[in-house]
DNA sequence: TCATCACTTAACATTTTCATCATATCACCG
DNA sequence: CGGTGATATGATGAAAATGTTAAGTGATGA
């Protein structure tokens, strides 16, 4: 309860909270999938995911408290979906500078194998 | 080394990975005063945070071993620069949801409490 | 060459996450 | 009510990240 204040604090720890929030592939999934748009509930996450209920649910509660996420009780199922919009933007963001990323480490590794090949790199 | 191979993996897996690159405030410091703009050095970074040189390195490593910064020498100084602009891309829409999150969660605030002054809400 | 400044790496104890399993809650149906 | 499906919470051990201190490398300059 006290990491979570989110005032009274500089913002880069609010930042790298937030960070933090995200930095787990169960919950990339998560959001991902409900970036995607409507409610979606837990048994359709636990369809898409094959995961255990209570390993699922311990990361939505991450989400949770992150402010990542809002859920809502229908009957006796529960549904997600994103608190804020720019949930999606920041994956999306995030997806642009890994593709950039890759495609550059793609480059490099092409270049070292072909001086591995030709020990005497030309030019 | 095997935890950084950023191919033959799901994409969840990376992106959540860039996240915990991401995800501490001496690294989100380190890296919003990259994004300033041109390059700084090690000697800079200490001065403005008043770090210990080995702890502000070891973060540096781990942007270095994350792809988000690159490093040179020049003479007995090192100089670290963002490794792609996308990268301050990412931080400034972090701060967009922040603000909104922040901006939320101060209105909610407000309510409780206007809750707590008469206990029966009303409407 | 060796002393020093700038920085990095290594080693290790501590703290924080994570996965797993057991238990609890909540809503509905019979 | 009691049972069952859907989800959440709690407890525990293992794994990973963090902070600290000490030792290492690389360039510079007496």
């Amino acid at each position: 309860m006290s990491d979570f204040s989110l005032d009274n604090r500089p913002l880069y720890e609010v930042k790298a909270n937030l960070f933090k929030g995200l930095a787990h592939p169960v919950r990339i999934r998560t959001l991902e999938r409900l970036a995607g748009g409507g409610d979606v509930s837990v048994s359709e996450l636990l369809a898409d995911t094959g995961l255990e209920p209570s390993h699922l649910s311990q990361h939505l509660s991450v989400l949770r408290r992150h402010n990542l996420v809002v859920a809502d009780r229908r009957g006796s199922q529960v549904f997600y979906r994103l608190a804020y919009p720019q949930v999606a933007d920041l994956l999306s963001v995030a997806r642009i500078l890994l593709v950039e990323v890759l495609q550059t480490t793609q480059r490099h590794l092409e270049t070292s194998e072909a001086d591995v090949s030709s020990t005497a790199p030309r030019s």
